[in-house]
DNA sequence: ATTTCTCTAGACGACTGGTCTAATTGTGTT
DNA sequence: AACACAATTAGACCAGTCGTCTAGAGAAAT
């Protein structure tokens, strides 16, 4: 049974995605990728133009599951804003905790090492960072609504929390505990609820 | 005229410094480092044992630094602890943008590739973070005390804004702008002062 | 003056990097 | 069945990687 054009490069896109949120974009040579997806070497640039232009692919398709679930969670308008701004952190916390210590957010992981190299992924990443805190601030502005949070500025507010918990995110890493997030975690429901 | 160990070695890790800043750990070659710095690569192997052991006196040494450069700035008694603090974030934020964006701060630039990479770096830079936030709690302990700050929690506050600008400085470097750099010290004047 | 030790010099090995061309495989149409 | 044409792959390519090694230059010590 033949595997189609888009599952392989889908697969090519998963593969990356894993493996470059465990070693970073530099240190990891197509080779590795391509041995761990079974693609074989030459396959490669039948499905991508280079290595940047990969590594842009990986990050959009990020961006777009990412950004998908997120508007899922803030979408439920049964349970009020705060919690679901609540439960976003949350997952955030548990998803790059524990056990499984390798890093999740491609965002964390990236951001630094990857703006000074490629103009494509710096773009990428920026429009996706911008366009989370977007739906961060919509999902605060919620709140402001239906009156389970109490904060001026909505905008100020989700970029705020969106910094606080990058750099916690960054601690984590360093420290390889998840205690610099639940104390991003503390502060996120101090500016939110008082 | 012959250079002492002590200046070939010095010579090589601020050489280090300056084109890790700009470009990471992984995607230098030891080469261009000997290269720039004008010391053969024979050379190297006699001062480092390895370019992961490299990398960690680099860190180290830059740390050594900044510590003392906070140190210098938070002891300055004559001004409110308010005033020296809000000077440190001026500073941080005057650094890293404009003219020159290359990045200054190695741990925005290092934590999240380094981390997974080695464990010597990672050490160190989880350290060194830690004292750097110690010195922050101490100067906002200080601000209490001399009245010019109003802040519950000094430890919780000073890990927060430190995360926060990392956070910061992480979207400054998607940005190319300072933008997310004069939000965070908008933030940080009103969890300070109000 | 001769020995000793630090430091320099850069070729070298074994390997990996990303990229590309040439060949093979597969598919669909006659 | 034979062909044309596209999809896919094998493997060469060369520049670059880290780290080793031998040889010697230069200073210090005896």
């Amino acid at each position: 049974m033949k595997t189609s054009y888009v599952d392989t490069r889908q697969h090519l896109l998963e593969t990356g995605h894993q493996i470059m949120a465990a070693k970073g974009f530099s240190s990891v040579g197509l080779n590795e990728i391509l041995r761990t997806a079974g693609v074989p070497k030459g396959s490669f640039y039948h499905y991508f133009t280079s290595k940047e232009l990969y590594g842009q692919a990986v990050l959009e398709a990020y961006f777009t599951t990412y950004l998908e679930t997120q508007k899922l969670l803030f979408n439920d308008s049964q349970t009020p804003a705060a919690e679901r701004l609540l439960g976003y952190w949350q997952q955030w916390l548990i998803g790059n905790s524990g056990a499984c210590h390798e890093q999740k957010c491609l965002v964390v992981k990236l951001s630094a090492e990857v703006a000074d190299l490629s103009e494509a992924m710096r773009v990428t990443l920026r429009d996706g960072t911008d366009q989370v805190i977007e739906q961060l601030a919509d999902c605060i502005r919620a709140g402001q609504v239906d009156g389970s949070l109490c904060v001026t500025d909505a905008d100020a507010t989700a970029v705020m929390l969106y910094q606080l918990w990058l750099g916690a995110s960054l601690l984590a890493k360093l420290h390889r505990t998840s205690v610099p997030m639940e104390q991003a975690m503390q502060m996120t429901r101090t500016v939110l609820l008082d």
